[in-house]
DNA sequence: ATTCCTACCGACTGCTGTCT
DNA sequence: AGACAGCAGTCGGTAGGAAT
């Protein structure tokens, strides 16, 4: 490797270009001294004069003549690599993205997220990693796209996030629930169990979302434990058991059974989008997060 | 035609200040 | 301390005009 400072093959290059210290120091935004000691070390480092003076004017030694093409084409390579992306043609994008997300999202929101996102990009694909599937470190590893979840203490400290919701809780019951019967009060409520959500992926654990302690109100232990609201209403629907689910997350989903207001203040849930910083700036990722956001706000 | 003088241009370098 | 850049001065080459 040559023992090189790659900022002087910049400099080389606009000296081999203009054959001109001056004009080349004015190409490059520096004094005139400033360059020709540029040049200096160009020609300790390269062991060749490359420029040198031809009566009044600096012609390019042998080698430099040689070099010069070779330098070009590689400068205009790096400009290349480091230029700002191009907007994307979204017309021809042909990409899969892989979002984590709950299995209530993904029935509740899954068709809408995909429509949008072929308002724009026709030839896409989606995948929605559920959140029993085992991505730990998904974002991380640029498996996944991007999550949506509770931000919680286990949440990577390093992930970008922006708020898709906040989502307040109720209650939902079968329409066949002796409940339908009786006005929905707390006490009402004590008279049946509950379902409770339970994640426990590696290091993650989410309170039971019926626990209510923090209300002052004594409720039994969920008689159930599952891992997704979807799951819950699912089972509420097939029986007496009650689920204490997100309202906007579940719309869809509550729609044949009974959803009531909880008697008893409960804390609702913040909905967040997460993504690694380096897709921070990608278009095309920055993309997919507006069609998600678009979809949770219901801009559609 | 040749030489000298002067002005101008471009490159180089010593000194100095700034930054890491 | 070392690397780097700017300022100012120096040096060498060129061009043009005047004198010879």
């Amino acid at each position: 490797m040559l023992n090189m400072d790659l900022n002087l093959l910049v400099t080389l290059n606009v000296l081999l270009t203009e054959a001109n210290i001056t004009r080349a120091a004015q190409k490059q935004g520096m004094s005139v001294s400033a360059m020709s000691r540029a040049l200096t070390r160009l020609r300790v480092v390269l062991n060749d004069p490359l420029l040198v003076k031809s009566g009044r004017f600096m012609v390019l030694t042998p080698y430099a003549a040689s070099v010069r093409p070779r330098v070009t084409q590689l400068i205009e390579q790096i400009e290349q690599v480091f230029k700002t992306p191009d907007v994307p043609d979204f017309i021809q994008l042909n990409q899969q993205f892989t979002l984590r997300a709950s299995a209530g999202f993904a029935e509740n929101s899954g068709a809408l997220l995909l429509a949008r996102m072929r308002q724009d990009a026709p030839a896409v694909t989606l995948r929605i990693i559920s959140k029993e599937e085992k991505y730990g470190r998904g974002l991380k590893e640029g498996k996944l796209d991007a999550e949506i979840a509770v931000i919680s203490n286990n949440t990577e400290q390093e992930m970008k996030s922006r708020l898709l919701f906040s989502d307040k809780m109720v209650g939902v019951v079968s329409k066949t629930h002796p409940l339908m019967q009786l006005s929905v009060t707390t006490e009402n409520l004590q008279q049946y169990e509950f379902i409770g959500i339970d994640r426990r992926a590696p290091g993650e654990r989410i309170q039971p979302v019926c626990c209510m302690s923090g209300s002052g109100i004594a409720i039994k232990p969920a008689v159930m434990l599952v891992s997704g609201f979807s799951a819950a209403i699912a089972i509420a629907a097939m029986s007496d058991l009650i689920a204490v689910v997100p309202a906007q997350f579940t719309a869809n989903l509550r729609k044949s059974l009974f959803s009531f207001r909880l008697p008893f203040p409960a804390e609702g849930l913040n909905f967040s989008l997460l993504w690694h910083p380096r897709t921070d700036n990608d278009p095309v990722q920055k993309w997919f997060r507006e069609c998600i956001l678009q979809v949770c706000r219901g801009d559609e």
